[in-house]
DNA sequence: GGAGACCTACTCGGATATCGTGTGTCCGAGTATCATAGG
DNA sequence: CCTATGATACTCGGACACACGATATCCGAGTAGGTCTCC
């Protein structure tokens, strides 16, 4: 899986934990980590695409969240960097070859390229990509960051100070 | 997602609809979905370290399953292939640059290099990826093959007859 | 003193290099088969 | 005719290139704020 994905969640929660009165930049949130700024502002674009982040340009320019911890899942968040395309893509090889119309996943047509009924690897797969993306999808920034504060307390007030600090 | 993931799966597959008597070998099983040879050789391999098939070497050689396909769950196959590591790994940023011991994610300690307690987007990832492996582990290839042969009944005998043929 | 225009500095946004991993290929080690020669 | 032996061809196994995407970087477009000038 993408690096940036670990990076986006972790700028999503301090972004949250700044307030969001004020915008905080890319420059100030990759320094927080040690991160490559210009990479991370690539990763930021990516969210602000999605809808999850919004951009001001200019000074005291930056970004912010477009909206509330608990509008925001982790499925948001991992489709945003990683694209929207599942993991395990089936290529239907099954139909190619001399295995022709019907190799042997499935396929209960006769000669057909690519026959109607899905190959059962295929779906074996895709219920399991399923239940993990179920997973991530009922989980909100919300939770993880009750989740968070809950064993660091201090967090929030240490991010914000930092922040602040010119 | 590896491709190979799903190359192996098919291959299992096909291995057992042969019936098991013979050794297969890569270049036959590569031909059957135009798959290049030499490739789909270093996938089985994989599947070979991992002790879900069997290999023989010289004339009449070629692969053959290590144990009934009701004791290979998807999970086998997809480890063996992808490798063990998980997909999110986590990197640990909270504790690099000003952040310091516990930057956002938790982390009770103080000033500690890496927490004693995982950080909460780890621990939510990982509860994602944990249900997805479950649900691989859960199914077994024979689970696969019994909805494969209710799709199309006729593919273990197309493939036998296949394969048998010089 | 107040207002307007200009200038500056700062930030995002996308275009541009670099690197690593997956993808694909090739040749050597090992072995069962077959032909052959000898008893 | 039966057996031992050598040659042979075939297969896996791992070492060797190539390509594409992730990683990392840089420069231009756009804007808010400050400043300077003019009324």
């Amino acid at each position: 899986m993408n690096e940036g994905v670990e990076w986006a969640l972790h700028s999503c929660l301090n972004l949250a934990w700044t307030g969001g009165e004020r915008a905080v930049t890319a420059a100030r949130l990759a320094a927080y980590h040690d991160l490559p700024a210009a990479y991370l502002n690539k990763q930021l674009q990516a969210l602000v695409r999605a809808g999850i982040l919004g951009s001001v340009s200019g000074p005291r320019g930056g970004f912010r969240l477009a909206r509330p911890l608990d509008r925001i899942t982790l499925m948001d968040v991992v489709t945003a960097i990683e694209g929207p395309e599942e993991a395990f893509r089936c290529t239907e090889i099954r139909a190619q070859g001399p295995g022709g119309g019907a190799g042997d996943g499935g396929g209960g047509g006769g000669g057909v390229e690519v026959p109607a009924v899905e190959c059962a690897i295929a779906g074996a797969m895709a219920r399991a990509e399923l239940a993990w993306r179920r997973e991530l999808a009922a989980r909100t920034l919300e939770d993880v960051r009750r989740e968070a504060e809950r064993q660091a307390p201090g967090a929030p007030d240490r991010i914000r100070r930092w922040i602040a600090t010119a």
